[in-house]
DNA sequence: GTTCGATTAAAACAAACGTTCGGATGGTGC
DNA sequence: GCACCATCCGAACGTTTGTTTTAATCGAAC
């Protein structure tokens, strides 16, 4: 009888077949999708038998959900907090570059693209995702703007962080439309730092915010 | 012997079986991707047998195409031409609003979901996304910009007209995860009318023009 | 009325899918 | 020695998938 389904109750640490198997889901969930990913394909790509999916994770749904909580857990792009007297323009430019790096160079790249391809399309595991992952990057870039424009009405307040947060992910989900259009040349010509400089001076001058904070 | 591969020979200007399969094949493509749907599920839909996918399109992934060929043509966002003396920044203005509508209020939603989809993980019908909506699109972003900021260099050009497309898409591409972080009433609060004002704001703050274009 | 092409309907196809079952394996405690 | 346990494997399960095949149906042209 296996450990059914309390996922990591007996075999948490190890690094064998359960971790494996777990790696080479995110791998293939976010190349394929959920349908378009095959149990088998993630067994032969993790090296174990057909049935250790079901064995381990009780079956393909709930090993997709680990698969997602695992892929956060691998992204650490968790805000930072600021020293308490930091200044709020500070605060926003550390808080643009940061996550423009989270964007561009992510620790593991296929537990960014899984973790990307949920929030476009929400699931089974949408709620981890935000609860862990955007939720409280998307409240702490709130609390940056409500100190930096205290008078701003609560629904611009909104909107001003969707012009951020949308100019920031555009590279990350639009990136392969922008090069079929502009040419891939075109594109990858524009570095993290590019972007970052971009992002945070566009912004800087929509808030009409005048001084510059200091890079990385 | 069915009319095969090529695909509207004989049968195009009918509203019978194929334009049927086309719009069922819209919808369910658009609600679970063309991985999750199923050939039963469209022609139950379309009310067509379940060869009739095969007799007018050859297979799935024909079908597919002209669905999403089919998508772009039912969305009536294409960019329109302003009269030879208009300002370049009331042309930006009206670009601006001209997109936030046509991700806000689309003549179809299933068709834009459909290519939106598309866009986000570009498969076997993207070029055509790309080259008959998207690409001129841009090339029309970019050639305002370009009026309204003639000495800025190339690669700021690019990253600028991303900044504008990036704040749009983000309500279209984004929304159902920022309704699941700050509520759906504080999101589905935000008319179209309140976004594209604020869009327009935004950057024409971040561009340093100082004249606002009139509405609509 | 008959013939012919286009369309629809029903049934069957092989392949792939997720899942389950029974037994081998290999180490650990007795 | 034996028994026990978690782990792993191979084979099969029953469905569902996309596609094909065969026959039935219909409407106009001759």
């Amino acid at each position: 009888m296996p450990p059914v389904l309390p996922p990591p109750p007996g075999p948490a640490l190890a690094p064998d077949a359960r971790q494996r198997l777990l790696e080479a889901a995110t791998d293939v969930f976010a190349e394929a999708g959920y349908e378009g990913a095959s149990v088998r394909q993630i067994t032969d790509r993790a090296g174990t038998n057909l049935a250790s999916v079901n064995y381990y994770f009780g079956d393909k749904e709930h090993l997709y959900i680990e698969a997602v909580k695992h892929a956060h857990e691998c992204t650490s792009a968790a805000p930072r907090d600021f020293p308490p007297d930091t200044h709020p323009a500070d605060k926003l430019n550390h808080f643009i570059r940061g996550m423009v790096r989270a964007m561009h160079a992510p620790t593991s790249p296929a537990a960014m693209t899984l973790m990307m391809r949920e929030m476009a399309d929400p699931g089974k595991a949408a709620h981890v995702v935000v609860d862990e992952f955007i939720r409280p990057m998307a409240f702490q870039l709130r609390d940056i703007l409500r100190e930096l424009l205290p008078d701003l009405p609560e629904p611009q307040l909104l909107m001003t962080g969707f012009s951020v947060i949308g100019q920031i992910l555009f590279y990350r989900q639009n990136r392969p439309v922008a090069e079929l259009i502009f040419g891939l040349d075109h594109v990858e010509r524009l570095t993290e730092e590019m972007v970052a400089d971009h992002v945070v001076a566009f912004t800087f001058r929509a808030l009409g915010i005048r001084r510059k904070g200091v890079a990385s």
